[in-house]
DNA sequence: CTGAAAGCGCTTACAG
DNA sequence: CTGAAAGCGCTTACAG
């Protein structure tokens, strides 16, 4: 008896093993083709919904699919069909009250259409052993910024891989299209109404990261605004900010420290904008009494803060799904626009001194 | 002359279309194998790296792979070794200050691990004809609370799919490792913090969501910290607040309305402190002097709004990083810790009444 | 409308 | 250490 039981038990664990196989072997259209008696191909068929199958069978084919839980394998289709259905977003800030906006566009115009989001940080330092991602797992990149190398996007755009670049330029020579927005007009706006409505003439401006576009714009805007209204151009007065707040704050101690005269500060953008408030209050500068402040985005937290902060709106949720309607585009073979640029709006609260709200 | 001019001229249109085509014939490992004068297999194993291969062989494989830029496909290695490498986030609201945090978390750990990251919004209102994001397509999910319907997920868990679930508890009967933070300490604190240094007794409390299992541990905490203050429980300071600032703006607007007196608010969460603050500013309630705002998160904002957001800080990005160490475990086979509390901590500013560092 | 078969580009026992 | 070959699970001409 006692042996009989052990080798039941025996039998068992090795049954209970096979089981635990058996759950991973997922459903194959193979299974659906037998169990719904047609062939591969007809379900395959049925799948894609692209040819005409006889009613019938097509009821048979759903009917085994549901029965069987059947679920295409993505790679298989891929393979097959060689076009992964997904497309890449390369970005190098998650950081940043600006990001959230972006990808709620990018995910809700991309799903629109019936592609998948693979997205690819290039700020975390992780050893790039294998090309995270590019011609082999997307059919399309959505690249922000300066988040992807020349060198790799002059080779993906070699083998005419289907680019859009989010807020930068059209690199020199390459015909790869660009979404960006109307950085100069709004700070031009921007800069004028604190000139013309508050007098402003000693007005401090904070760059973003070297070489990023959207600051390069807008403080040509800035430069034509006080030109514009015959303010001569002083140097003294334009610092680096990053587009971050640690960066503005450090900024803004330094110019106070060095006893610069200034009456308004255009922080950059608005994560900027808050290390300005703080380096201003810690210095007992009353805003906007003493000094005008105006940053450049409007994101959320911009109408919270206090006092509430005077910015341009830039429609960040619309490039996102602009970007995604271009990529589209070229993934199709169809043309896409060389430039889009969106409209800015300029955002008037109460830091730049007027009357708020409340 | 002319003649021959022409005929050049559609001889190279020809030949530039081939060359198009060409272009798109991507390198494959064939390719690699032939340059380098070894078998498809020796390739494939240079690629890996985990069987030894000669020296000399090796070197010839990887330099004809920098020759060709050689980048295997993603689809064909995912089908030839049933891995996907990839891991899915579903996530229901992508909007919330709260967001970004934790995709960043995520994002980290992730590459660490050379895993990639497809994400999945169920809120936009797409078309689910193609199941999205699933056994189909990656190693294991990430689901943020109610992102996904019960169905589904046991439909997972039966196929043994590897699943950790964000801010939600453990589904009856199913063991899914859940990672969560200290919601109701953190209220407990919050509360008692009003009670004991701020000597507030009338204290509203917004839920968030239906359901949502954060909001509920939180009223949970508010409760207890009530009850052992020696406070009686009162009906009519709950109210719905949703995390979201409309929401919680009109359901203040209602408390008034109704002339429910109270001392103090606890908002749920920090976005829907926002909508608190509007409200009272509206009926001209001052913060802190006549009602206490307390929120929850600690998001970027928090410490910027004006007066500066008395509040738990949730561990978001950590909790990211954590789940992110339980899937892997569990795709690896390994056992996963059934449930993951993060610790939170109160972070007292001015909303409460304390006085300000400013 | 439908099926048999080739093929997508890799990985991985298997035999040596 | 290495190559020939089977196989992963689909799609898609091709022929009927």
């Amino acid at each position: 008896m006692l042996r009989v039981d052990f080798s039941l038990g025996f039998l068992y664990t090795l049954k209970a093993f096979s089981e635990m196989k058996q759950k991973f072997r997922l459903p194959t259209i193979a299974d659906v083709a037998s169990r719904a008696q047609v062939s591969i191909a007809t379900v395959s068929r049925v799948l894609n919904g692209n040819v005409p199958v006889q009613a019938d069978k097509a009821q048979r084919v759903q009917l085994a699919m549901q029965e069987l839980r059947f679920v295409p394998r993505s790679a298989a289709r891929v393979l097959a069909s060689r076009k992964t259905n997904t497309i890449g977003l390369v970005f190098s800030e998650i950081q940043g009250a600006f990001f959230p906006h972006l990808l709620k566009g990018i995910e809700a115009q991309l799903r629109a259409d019936g592609y998948e989001l693979l997205i690819y940080s290039t700020d975390s330092l992780h050893p790039k052993a294998r090309k995270p991602i590019g011609e082999h797992n997307t059919d399309g990149l959505l690249v922000f910024t300066s988040s992807l190398e020349r060198e790799e996007i002059e080779r993906l755009y070699s083998i005419s891989f289907p680019l859009v670049l989010l807020h930068e330029s059209p690199l020199q020579g390459l015909n790869i299209p660009v979404i960006t927005i109307e950085n100069k007009d709004g700070a031009v706006a921007l800069v004028s109404h604190l000139i013309e409505w508050h007098n402003r003439r000693r007005i401090v401006f904070l760059r973003g990261p070297d070489g990023h576009e959207d600051s390069q714009w807008r403080e040509r805007g800035y430069r034509e605004a006080l030109e514009s209204h015959g303010i001569p151009f002083d140097e003294k007065l334009i610092s680096r900010g990053n587009f971050d707040e640690e960066t503005a704050f450090q900024a803004m101690q330094k110019i106070m420290a060095d006893d610069i005269p200034f009456d308004a500060v255009f922080a950059g953008d608005d994560d900027a904008a808050i290390g300005v408030y703080r380096a201003l209050k810690m210095a007992k500068r009353l805003i906007p009494d003493d000094v005008a402040v105006v940053g450049f985005d409007d994101v959320q937290f911009s109408r919270y803060i206090s006092p509430a902060l005077t910015t341009v709106r830039a429609p960040i949720e619309e490039v996102g799904r602009e970007a995604v309607n271009q990529l589209i585009s070229l993934i199709s073979g169809k043309q896409a626009q060389a430039l889009t640029l969106m409209r800015t709006e300029l955002v008037i609260r109460e830091s730049c001194g007027c009357p708020g709200y409340p």
